[in-house]
DNA sequence: GTTTTGCATATTGTATACAATACATCATAA
DNA sequence: TTATGATGTATTGTATACAATATGCAAAAC
């Protein structure tokens, strides 16, 4: 309990956090084979501790681990991006409707004006702002949900859609139509109107479902 | 693809495997200690699998791993079981009501006759029928969500409430309605009442969720 | 020229050795 | 007698050595 007794995570730990960071920031192409040799090297650690890092990283879907030949960075396909994003979808509005009322307002307010001020400013500013504010947005839902393995599944799945969240915005050139998405919500959750808020994020959703549904050549020959 | 070529399991998988099974069938007591070596003398393979069988059993939540300590299998307090089924509720709900139309009403229908059947034999026959029916039941739904995402979700909540759905069972006293509250959700399905068969699992959870409820001392002096 | 087979190499899977830490026991002092 | 600290043991965390398997290339057979 002294302060000066720093408590070091475990290697595995570590390893851990800095691959899913690196890995959810697109660090890695898309097919990447992980040669743990290799990435042992670059990280500075045995293989033990980064096969265990590995496994993790595997169970959670951040990526693939093939028995007798390795780990690989495999983005998803349009069409399981949607299946992915529809998942989530079913999950955010479940988790809006059925804990609405333990929503944080102030929380929700103070993200309202400052979304607001940045619509006001430049293009790219708004862009980021955008961003960080879909990240508030959905954390504060995972934050009114009480139900802890509710709230755990919510967070794992925001987490796998972060690698095509960043792209979606990037290439979404309807800037007017994705602020009054955002603006819907924020104002249904601040007017106590849960149907509304639901409907507004389920529209929300399906914003971006519209971009994979759409660019599937899965089935088209 | 020759027939003879037997394509063995890695040793962590088997080894995974075999503990999930164990420990879902209660072969261990409630707080018991993982030890590494008794295990992998018990088990026959040495540290290395077995723990990276443990992190994928602790990412699912089967048992918990404490840095530094080990694992230990913990049975759920009531208050947590409720919490978990209220989750497992509300997902498997959700599940049926999106992907009603893609259950099997085939298997339904056989499985009803089959309980049916099972309601006019003797009390213990009875018993392990429903368990099988329950579990055929969940199954029906799980197959039917064609989202793979949510299925996955569906299934580990469904894993993790085993050890303590077989419990459950062997307490109940009041078979009739344990009776009812199957055959109205097996009948609603094959009226293709959706909204009735998803009000009768509600109720169905609700039946499990009053025992943990009441059964929750960790609140009251 | 193409295909197949065998060998060399690279890579993952597993066991074991070593390091760091936690735990328990016992001795000693207040 | 109790609290505290030192020390030895047990246990987890990490690195490395070894085994099994897959991969790629080259040579030989057809």
């Amino acid at each position: 309990m002294s302060p000066s007794k720093i408590r070091h995570l475990s290697l595995s730990e570590e390893i851990y956090s800095r691959l899913m960071r690196l890995i959810l920031d697109n660090k890695y192409p898309d097919g990447y084979r992980m040669r743990e040799e290799k990435l042992c090297a670059e990280l500075g650690v045995s293989r033990t501790p980064l096969r265990e890092a590995m496994i993790r990283l595997d169970r959670e879907g951040i990526l693939e681990r093939v028995p007798r030949y390795g780990c690989i960075i495999r983005r998803l396909p349009p069409s399981e991006i949607a299946e992915l994003l529809e998942c989530r979808k079913m999950l955010e509005c479940l988790t809006l409707r059925e804990y609405f009322n333990n929503i944080d307002l102030e929380a929700v307010k103070s993200l309202q004006l400052r979304f607001e001020e940045a619509i006001k400013s430049g293009d790219d500013e708004l862009r980021i702002e955008i961003l960080n504010t879909d990240e508030a947005l959905h954390g504060l839902i995972v934050s009114a949900c009480s139900n802890r393995f509710l709230a755990k599944q919510l967070k794992d799945i925001q987490m796998r859609c972060r690698p095509y969240r960043v792209l979606r915005c990037a290439e979404a050139g309807d800037i007017p139509s994705i602020i009054s998405e955002r603006r819907n919500i924020l104002d249904s959750v601040l007017a106590a109107k849960k149907e509304d808020a639901v409907k507004c994020m389920e529209a929300h959703f399906d914003a971006s479902l519209s971009y994979y549904k759409a660019d599937d050549g899965s089935l088209s020959s």
